[in-house]
DNA sequence: AGTTTCTGATGCATAATAGGTATCATGAAA
DNA sequence: TTTCATGATACCTATTATGCATCAGAAACT
C-alpha cells in the first residue's frame, strides 16, 4: 500500500475535528472508511499519529509533524494545478524577449511595463542580443519575441514596428563641427567614425550605409567598440565621431555633442519580431497586446 | 477521478523518459497502463502536458510547469514522511526548556550544547520564567523541562541536580564593605537590600530568608526590580546591597563589588525538573542525556 | 442499577479504480 | 513493400476504497 493524497486529506480533516464521525461527515464518507484509512496511513508510515480512546481522540507529536507537512503538500499540490492551469491558457508563463540597444534605450520598457499590467501572470525574461543573434535565437526557439533593428522581411518571420529613431550625429567636445546647430550628412565625408563590429551591426550598418552612399562617400570606420556605451565612450576620448540615435545619446556620459543631420529623411526602425508559426500562448499574447497598442 | 501522487510519479517519469514504453518499464506497469494514467491525469486537469505523435513525445509548456510543481510535491511528501517517522522515534522533534536567571548564567549554555550534539534533530526552544512559572507549565504541558531554583519536592515531578551556587553579597562601589574582603552575614543586618518581587522569587527567598534568620536579622528589602539585571541596576545606582550567586554578578555592568560570605556552607542549588509520567520521547532522551552527564 | 447514547473498530459485500494482455492504427526505416 | 516502433483502445482481472450493519467500551442520563 501506498500514501496518497486521499490519505492525507482525510488526515488533516481529522486532525482538525479530533472526532472519526464528525470529520467522516465533513469529508462525505463513512465513519468506518475514515477509521481504515487512518488505519492504513499509520500501517504504512509505521507510526501512530493519534491517540484514541472512547473518549478522546488527539494528536501525537509524530502526528503534529505529518499534519504540518501534509498541509504544505496539499497546498502545493493545489497550487500546481492551478498554475499549471493557468499556463495551458497562456494566464501565466514566461516570455523571453529580446532586446538591441536601441529598443532598450526608447520603446521597450514603457511596452513591457504595461503588458506586464496586461498579463501580470506573465513573466518577462529579457535577454541582451544584437540582431542577427536575437533572429537566430527566435529560429531555434530560444526566444519568443525580438526586439530588433528593421526593416526585417525573412520568410518565416512576422514583425511590427515599434519605434522609430532619426540618426543623429555625436562628436566630442571641441571637435570641429561641435559648435554647428546641425549639419548635413556630407560635412562627415571626411571624419574618422566609430562604430560596432561589422557583423554584430550588420542590420544598423544597413541602415547607415547607404544614406552615405548618397551623400557620396564612405565613413571610414577607425575604431569598432563592443557596444553602444563603448562607442560613445571612445567618441568622447576623441578617437571619432558616430551616428547613432537620440535615445541612445541620452545614455552618454557627458563630454559629447549631440548634431542633427538636416538632410536626413528616412528614420532608423525598431521592430518586435516573431516566428509566424507555433507561437506559445504568452507570445500570442504578446503579439495581441502589440496590435492593440497602435492607438497610443 | 481525482488527481493522486501516483498520477504525478507516472508523469514525472514520462517527462524524463519522454517515451511511453520505456517509462512504463522503468515504473513496472505495462505501456497501456501509463498511457491511461496520463489520459486521466490531463483530463483532470484540464490540460495537455505532452505533444505526443507516433515520433515523439514532448512537453508542453504547461508540462513543464506541472513537472516543476509536481517534483516540489513529491519531494515534500517524502520529506514529511521521513520527518514524521523520525519524529515518531524520536530522533527530531522539539524540547521546551525553561530556565532562571541563575541557570542561564552558568550551567545551562553548555548543557544544551552538549545535547544538541547528541541529538542533532531536536529543536530546543527556550522559554524564560521564574521557578513558580516553570512549574506550573510543566504541568500544564507547556514546558518539557524546567531549569529552575531547588530543592523541587512536589509530587508529581523529578528533578535533577545540575549546578551549585555560593551566594555572594554585592555592593556598590564607595560603600561602607566596599573594601572588606570578605563578609558575615550578620554585618548585612541593618543594610537596605534590592531584590526581586516576593512572589516570583519565592523560591529564592526560599534559600535566603532561613540563612538570615540564623544570622540573627530578617533583610529589610527597599527596592523590588523585575529580574536579575534590574537587579544590579539598582544596587550599582546606590539604592542598597544585594545576595545573589557569582554567576550572576558576572553580568553586572560595572560599579559593583562582589563580597564572598563567609559563614555561609549552604549552596543554592539549580535542578532540571521534569513531571514523572508520561514524557514525551524528546524530553525522555533529555533526561536520559543528563543521567549520563553525572561523570562530568 | 439500568438504559441510552456517545465513541472508535470490525466483518462482509459492493463499487470504483488500476493493471495486464491482446490488438489496432500510424508513421518511419529498411 | 515490408518491417518495426510508436501510442491508443478493448476487454477482462486484481486491487483498493466504500458503505452498511454491527460490536465493544465508556460516559451520561433516568
Amino acid at each position: 500500500m501506498k500514501i496518497g493524497l486521499r490519505h492525507i486529506r482525510y488526515f488533516l480533516v481529522l486532525a482538525e475535528d479530533l472526532n472519526f464521525r464528525r470529520a467522516s461527515e465533513h469529508l462525505h464518507i463513512s465513519q468506518p472508511a475514515l477509521t481504515r484509512t487512518i488505519q492504513h496511513l499509520e500501517a504504512e508510515l509505521q507510526v501512530t499519529l493519534f491517540d484514541r480512546s472512547q473518549n478522546f481522540v488527539r494528536l501525537t507529536d509524530a502526528g503534529r509533524a505529518f499534519r504540518e507537512g501534509g498541509q504544505r503538500v496539499l497546498n502545493g499540490m493545489e497550487a500546481t494545478i492551478d498554475l499549471t492551469r493557468r499556463v495551458s491558457i497562456g494566464e501565466a508563463g514566461a516570455l523571453r524577449v529580446g532586446y538591441t540597444d536601441f529598443a532598450i534605450a526608447d520603446a521597450l520598457p514603457e511596452l513591457l511595463k504595461r503588458f506586464h499590467q496586461e498579463h501580470p501572470g506573465i513573466t518577462v525574461r529579457p535577454h541582451h542580443g544584437v540582431t542577427a543573434t536575437q533572429l537566430q535565437e527566435l529560429k531555434d526557439d530560444k526566444l519568443d519575441i525580438g526586439f530588433v533593428t528593421g526593416p526585417v522581411r525573412q520568410p518565416g518571420f512576422q514583425s511590427r514596428v515599434v519605434q522609430t529613431d532619426r540618426p543623429i550625429c555625436i562628436v566630442p567636445e571641441g571637435h570641429r563641427l561641435a559648435s554647428r546647430k546641425s549639419v548635413a550628412l556630407a560635412d562627415l565625408a571626411d571624419e574618422d567614425f566609430v562604430h560596432g563590429p561589422a557583423e554584430a551591426w550588420a542590420h544598423f550598418y544597413d541602415y547607415l550605409f547607404p544614406l552615405c552612399r548618397k551623400a557620396g562617400f564612405q565613413p571610414r570606420i577607425v575604431q569598432e567598440a563592443f557596444n553602444s556605451v563603448g562607442i560613445l565612450g571612445l567618441v568622447s576620448c576623441g578617437m571619432g565621431i558616430t551616428i547613432l540615435t537620440e535615445s541612445i545619446y541620452d545614455f552618454g556620459t557627458g563630454g559629447l555633442v549631440p548634431l542633427p543631420i538636416r538632410d536626413v529623411a528616412d528614420v532608423m526602425v525598431t521592430e518586435a519580431v516573431w516566428v509566424s508559426e507555433n507561437l506559445r500562448l504568452p507570445t500570442q499574447h504578446f503579439v495581441d497586446f502589440l496590435e492593440h497598442q497602435e492607438n497610443s
